[in-house]
DNA sequence: CTTGTTTGCACAATCGATGGTGCAAAGACT
DNA sequence: AGTCTTTGCACCATCGATTGTGCAAACAAG
């Protein structure tokens, strides 16, 4: 190895080497020198030498002097999650067709590590912070606001700032419906068999719960409140839920709105509980998609959330100057049983 | 607001505010201040007005100075795909843990963007970079070495540095088993009725290949090399194979083996094209776990990779001094049809 | 009271890139 | 030839934290 620099080279190194000043290898480097009149020989040759000795500048020095980092941060609930992840995925494929580098890091819903997690961010200097699925969005915003720094929420609504979120009335009243439909006419649903789990007091279950007990009302002619059972986000949780309907009924409402696909996995291990129930007569709803979901043996209604369209929208409306801390309503798409839509994953290459 | 300071607080200010020097104020919050002889109440009332000033290091000061940035990086293919995410949930717990913050990319398998992603990553002064299930480790290597930057592979193995992968010999073993034993004896499964779908040319693909071979050789006495169908990684890919077995045979083989969760998704597209066929007679075995899929109208047995342990790993290997390029294997674990595992989801905290 | 030691801290250089300012040399113009 | 303008670049302060060094004041020992 010729050039086994070990360590990375700087504008000093090749000031040196080009015989000219690292101000004006700076310039040469981050495009400002036709503006600092260099003359255009002098840049080709050190443009020649950076490329040679692999130059790349050093973002902590940049960022320092220029108080910004290139770096985007995204907070999540969690990873592992295909609705999140494909946030990631999607939010990725953005900040870096902006010539920027992503940062996403989670904070598992909790309001305290939120703030924390936001705090670390901003000691890297990010240049601008997408809270997505924050429990408290309102207290990162506080954090956020206090340096000065650009954000904006997703997923879930905040005060302070503009939201993008799904229209989970919409999408509610889409699922409800769907799920109602489903059933044939001479064994119609009744009111008091189809039930809604999961989810909690935040603003995308109350107004997808909204959009249940409004269709439910204008379908099923009645609403009771005991078909409503917040059971929060943990699976566990929403496995015992139903296992109490379970126990209590002897076999599952006929119609199942699941607030989320991780609230799914509380029924799966329901089921799992079960292996000889074969839940003939149900029908799901979940509003998440899942390919494998969609595919189980039991008709699996599914609501997919634009996410494509949600961060697109969140980067035009951070870049907006003064934007007004109103909600925006991305529409999300019903899914049909049995379908298996393609997504990011379909951009993998296959090398090798 | 008193506080609004809207832009951050330095050690410069808090040197004015407690009528110390910077480097006192420094010392006293980095924690080397004993070693530099402060006073206790020097200190305490540095501490105080760090607290009631909000100050945080700049990051990339001290990253700047100290040439570590306190950021440790993590490499995937892609985000959202239920086993890589789970790895960026397990990797950034563990960073966490050490008071770092993780920085997790995706370079969709593609080896150049791999190489670029990583020298991005470098531009950022990380600390450390993990390889996960990179199409070309030993080419991330290369740019890694140059500036002698601390990295180690997961997933796929490398030659230059140590791997920690999944023990895929014995996985691919332990499943192609399972799929066989499911068979009653009255109707076994003849080796033409076994095919492998998914997975390419790298090292994953072809260790669980040779285990499925290997086994199938034991089991069934003869392993013919038809039955071997390395699609690729995209699930169009994979639909169009098992599409075109379909077309040739009427029907799927009784025996399914599949790469992995993204391959699966080839067969829900190819079932979704079949409405009416019900595949009564089909078992499928799939190198990845999925709780959906898991309990699909048809016999599903799954590997879960042991992410946790992996990572554990890595981080263990990673910290050794020398480390030789050695791959240290992780078993995974079988799981049988209609099995509902918990994961880093039931971390998931409810409040509200 | 003098000399030696310890305590407690300030000073200043440094990391690498940026950008304002200044100033010679080259060219234009009278 | 003398003045004015333009060209081309070097110099230097700066961003905020770290760290080696130096040096007074406080204290101890003789």
């Amino acid at each position: 190895m010729t050039k086994t620099s070990k360590k990375k080279a700087t504008i000093y190194d090749l000031s040196v080497l080009s015989g000219s000043s690292p101000s004006t290898v700076s310039a040469v480097l981050n495009g400002t020198w036709q503006k600092r009149r260099i003359k255009e020989s002098t840049a080709a040759l050190i443009r020649d030498l950076a490329e040679t000795h692999q130059y790349t500048a050093n973002r902590q020095a940049r960022g320092l002097r220029s108080s910004r980092s290139g770096l985007i941060g995204l907070l999540l609930p969690v990873h592992d999650n295909r609705y999140f992840s494909s946030m990631a995925q999607t939010f990725e494929a953005h900040v870096r067709s902006k010539g920027q580098c992503p940062i996403v890091v989670s904070a598992s819903r909790d309001p305290e590590e939120e703030r924390k997690t936001a705090e670390t961010l901003i000691s890297y200097s990010i240049d601008e912070l997408f809270i997505c699925g924050a429990t408290d969005p309102d207290g990162v915003h506080e954090v956020c606001e206090t340096v000065g720094l650009k954000h904006i929420n997703i997923d879930l609504p905040g005060t302070k700032v503009p939201s993008v979120i799904s229209d989970n009335y919409e999408g509610g009243r889409m699922l409800t419906e769907a799920i109602i439909r489903r059933f044939p006419a001479d064994q119609p649903l009744r009111p008091d068999e189809l039930y809604l789990f999961g989810g909690r007091d935040d603003h995308a279950s109350r107004e997808r719960i909204r959009g249940f007990r409004a269709v439910k009302r204008e379908l099923l002619g009645e609403d009771p409140d005991g078909c409503i059972q917040p059971t929060g986000y943990a699976p566990n949780n929403a496995r015992l839920a139903f296992e109490a309907f379970y126990e209590k009924h002897g076999k599952l409402p006929r119609g199942v709105f699941i607030n989320s696909s991780i609230n799914f996995e509380g029924l799966l291990r329901f089921m799992a509980g079960h292996p000889h129930e074969n839940f003939a007569d149900l029908t799901v709803g979940c509003y998440d998609y899942d390919p494998f979901a969609s595919f189980l043996p039991f008709p699996v209604i599914m609501i997919r959330q634009d996410v494509e369209g949600m961060i697109t929208k969140a980067f035009e409306v951070i870049e907006e100057g003064r934007p007004q801390p109103r909600i925006h309503l991305i529409s999300p798409e019903l899914v049909q049983p049995r379908t298996a839509l393609t997504g990011p994953l379909d951009a993998l290459k296959d090398f090798g």
